[in-house]
RNA sequence: GGGCGCGUAGCUCAGCGGGAGAGCGCUCGCUUCACACGCGAGAGGUCGCAGGUUCGAACCCUGCCGCGCCCACCA
């Protein structure tokens, strides 16, 4: 460590990675696989994308995750942090397909397998880039032990976990709806979408009957869908409609003759009563078409494009047709109204294109049987979370869950474990035997490996020491956009596969935006990079930022939350240097019996335990926002502004000196959690540590330590010397000025050394006329200050008083002659609103 | 259309039934022997609006206004 009493700050760019470099080196952050998880504490960390970039969602969920973490460890509890990447199907492949394109190849040109190597070259390169940013927060993750969701062993348990739900019939194949992301050329779950509000045109189009007695008008924004039309529905309590049901009608320009159904579905004060139904384009035709069993036609493709059942309009774009198609009606003079029409419309969250509902023959797993008990485990509190109004969001979505597409037309994934010959179909953990199997084409959903990420990691289906150690884990902290993707999916999966709930506690941490309000995206170029905050304010401070930003709603992105991060860590670092630069070498490194010590020495231990005693519990009720301010608190005012004021009096000997180094090891351990990098610096210069302060114990709570007499004494003198600097600053008495006083407080007679240095008095120099006197807890203090003060101000200052007081006066008083107050109030109350008014009056007394 | 949350000092946010708080910014003062990225003292708020409950409301209830997020199959 640099020269102490040269260095003035702590300088984070070059201790943090020699800081890290130790911890690693130390073995800590590698938990042994012994022991049982109920004795153990472990997190599985929320996988990054691996082609991803740090950002500010990952910092903040690091550094809280950090801070258990790091607890934990040091209560001396065997804990593990299991890090790891997901592969992220979709994302990755675009990436390199994007840069395939740049060199002017392409995903088909190289062909599947070529392609796959090319994205495990890609992720070799840059996988590691999310990793390392992880490390510059100071995460204490066993890095040793990294997993990534298509590594070997982990393939091998998606396999198992589809075979399984194969075999008992959840997962199936079927042809169905689905959402189409033209973008991605695969399909999509319904969580992958989003809907968009758009102004399309709501067109009436006329349906001629088909025995030319009349025709159906009906509304739609989708007129080329048209061309695949199979019927036309009206409510049956429609009168309007009641002689329609079951005749026929002409769907124009296909000349097809379809049949006018009856169905509960169609609104009757909605267009014009009758209803357009295409089962092949529309997620709510086709379930009407199921119900009625139409015929399901296809009239536009997986390309976007129009098929041949579109006849004239074969090969135009899904946009172009629509045109083609609205012109072709106006000739024929079926098109009877258009109006501009806002509605919602799904997007892929992914590709940013309009979601093309198509019937495809798509992998599904059925939800039915595996969402109850995940809602259970909600419900009977086996799994807790928090804020607990994001426990009903969960269990609502579980309740009307619906079956989960689980098949992309990716190359990059898990490609689901299923042959074919012919018309066989062999499902299994390998290829069959004989000759003529090939392998679906299909991969997973990225989200179906994700969701046995708790196990998975820990080498299931095997009974590895590991998963005896580590599962279930103890926490999963994540952002609240995946708590139905991800959190939920894991519930299930590990209720299912491991007959455990993979955590007991889910912490949904809140989401930071940008300064301006808006979502923090690269997009739009909101985001802010937290390593370009770590470079300029340290780790300690980004990650003391983020977590004091972090109460338990949304908030905007504070520098100045950071740069009160970097300020604590330069404050600790300085009182440091006061502290090890002072102290008598060889102090003994147990506290002095309270006996022997000094009353603000007293105090400072007995709020040390206080804040010690509030800080782990607030850790552990995810209240990291106050446990934070706890800490700032603390360091800057109790330990700095009071304590070390108090103690430059003094002589700094043995007892004092252990005192003194008791309190920096305490403070020092307390903020590693927080603030690990500039604790760890500090703790390897402060006599009586002993290897890492990351592998020291958290501080041992002792009541015996707790010192209420000290704690009033001290309060008196705090408040004492608070009133008379402020009445020096208002008098405008030079701050360096030593003036005459006679302290009159029974409360401040045993302190009275301390209030008189702290305030810059003199009791010897207390002679002529008395200038003020200033009310202080239990009594007076008068001042003798000659020409030093500005009388007129100090008059001012004392009718300022004399007007605030009369004021609170009046106010007690009031408050007591209010029968209703002093009868039905607590009665602790009542006494201590007389014994304050008491108090004013004999403070405007003195004045 | 439903659900959740938020409107408190110039800014970003705590507080959530008994005397309005923090950080930053602002004003005044201070080279006080750890720290001027510092220290001390201040100014600044009808706690979105309107009702109600209560002896007492920023805090509980109702309505309204404004903002955000999530869910949802009216063409």
């Amino acid at each position: 460590m640099a020269n102490l009493s040269e260095q003035k700050r702590f300088e984070p760019s070059q201790a943090e990675p020699r800081i890290m470099e130790a911890w690693l080196e130390s073995g800590l952050f590698h938990a042994p696989a012994s022991g049982t998880a109920a004795q153990n504490y472990s997190i599985a960390i929320p996988p990054p994308n691996v082609t991803g970039a740090l950002h500010m969602g990952h910092a903040l969920n690091g550094s809280i995750q950090d801070v258990l973490i790091r607890y934990h460890r040091m209560r001396g509890t065997n804990t593990e942090w299991i890090l790891g990447t997901d592969h992220a199907g979709i994302a990755t492949q675009t990436q390199v397909e994007k840069r395939l394109v740049e060199e002017g190849s392409s995903r088909e040109g190289l062909g599947r397998d070529a392609f796959v190597e090319r994205v495990w070259e890609w992720r070799r390169e840059y996988g590691g880039t999310i990793i390392e940013q992880f490390a510059r927060l100071g995460a204490s993750c066993d890095y040793g032990r990294e997993r990534f969701t298509l590594d070997e062993g982990y393939e091998r348990a998606v396999r198992q976990v589809f075979c399984d739900l194969y075999a008992e019939g959840a997962i199936y194949r079927d042809n169905y709806m689905v959402n189409w992301d033209p973008g991605s050329r695969s399909a999509i779950s319904d969580l992958e979408v989003e809907e968009r509000e758009v102004t399309d045109t709501l067109y009436s189009i006329a349906y001629p009957l088909a025995d030319g007695d009349g025709e159906v008008v009906v509304a739609t924004v989708r007129p080329e869908t048209m061309l695949a039309d199979t019927a036309v529905a009206v409510n049956p309590s429609d009168e309007r409609f009641s002689g329609l049901v079951g005749r026929r009608v002409i769907v124009p320009l296909t000349g097809r003759e379809v049949e006018v159904i009856a169905d509960d579905y169609v609104k009757t004060d909605f267009g014009t009563g009758a209803l357009k139904i295409t089962p092949g384009h529309d997620p709510n035709d086709f379930e009407i078409g199921r119900r009625h069993g139409l015929e399901e036609l296809t009239a536009i493709g997986e390309d976007g494009r129009m098929t041949e059942l579109a006849g004239e309009f074969a090969g135009l774009t899904v946009a172009e047709a629509q045109g083609e198609v609205v012109e072709a009606l106006r000739a024929q003079g079926l098109l009877r109204a258009e109006e501009p029409y806002p509605h919602t419309v799904p997007f892929s969250h992914r590709s940013g294109e309009r979601i093309e509902p198509l019937i495809s023959l798509q992998w599904f797993m059925r939800m039915d049987e595996l969402a109850p008990p995940a809602i259970d485990a909600v419900r009977d509190g086996r799994v807790r979370i928090h804020p607990e109004s994001q426990a009903r969001r969960y269990t609502d979505w579980l309740e009307n869950i619906r079956p989960w597409c689980i098949s992309r037309q990716l190359w990059w994934g898990h490609r689901l474990p299923v042959w074919y010959r012919g018309e066989e179909t062999w499902v299994g953990m390998g290829e069959p035997e004989g000759e003529g199997w090939v392998q679906e084409e299909d991969v997973l959903d990225t989200w179906f490996s994700s969701a046995l990420w708790p196990f998975a990691t820990l080498g299931w289906p095997d009974q590895t020491p590991e998963m005896k150690a580590f599962y279930p884990t103890d926490v999963l902290s994540t952002a609240r956009d995946i708590l139905f993707l991800w959190v939920a999916r894991m519930v299930m999966m590990g209720l299912r596969f491991t007959g455990d709930v993979p955590f007991s506690d889910v912490y949904v941490h809140p989401v930071i935006q940008a300064p301006d309000g808006r979502r923090m995206s690269k997009s739009l170029g909101t985001g802010i990079d937290p390593i370009d905050e770590i470079d300029a304010h340290g780790a300690d401070a980004v990650r003391f930022g983020l977590l004091a930003m972090a109460s338990t709603q949304d908030v905007r992105y504070s520098r100045e939350r950071v740069e009160q991060g970097e300020a604590l860590a330069t404050k600790l670092f300085n009182a440091s240097r006061f502290v090890l630069l002072n102290v008598k070498s060889g102090a003994p490194a147990e506290l002095p019996p309270a006996e022997s010590m000094s009353v603000e020495d007293r105090w400072i231990c007995s709020r040390l335990q206080r804040v010690v005693q509030e800080t782990g519990e607030r850790i552990e009720a995810f209240e990291f926002s106050r446990a934070a301010f706890g800490l700032y608190d603390f360091v800057y005012g109790e330990l700095c502004d009071w304590y070390l004021e108090m103690v430059k009096g003094r002589e700094f000997d043995r007892e004092l000196s252990a005192t003194l180094l008791h309190v920096l090891r305490t403070t020092l351990a307390m903020a590693h959690p927080f603030i690990p990098f500039v604790t760890e610096e500090l703790w390897d210069s402060t006599p009586g540590t002993e290897g890492l302060l990351a592998g020291a114990a958290w501080p041992q709570v002792d009541d015996a330590r707790l010192d209420p007499e000290a704690e009033e004494r001290i309060e008196a003198v705090i408040g004492a010397v608070t009133e008379l600097r402020s009445w020096r600053s208002s008098a405008k008495v030079a701050p360096s000025k030593v003036l005459g006083a006679k302290i009159d407080s029974p409360r401040l007679d045993s302190d009275r050394g301390m209030v008189l240095r702290l305030a810059r008095l003199d009791e010897d120099g207390f002679e002529g006329e008395v200038t003020a006197a200033i009310p202080v807890p239990g009594g007076t203090i008068e001042i003798t200050a000659g020409d030093a003060v500005d009388l007129e101000a100090q008059e001012r200052e004392m009718t300022e008083r004399r007007r605030r007081l009369e004021g609170e006066i009046a106010r007690a008083e009031g408050k007591l002659a209010n029968e209703g107050f002093t009868s039905k109030a607590p009665p602790e109350l009542v006494g201590a609103e007389r014994e304050k008014l008491e108090r004013l009056r004999d403070e405007l007394a003195a004045l």
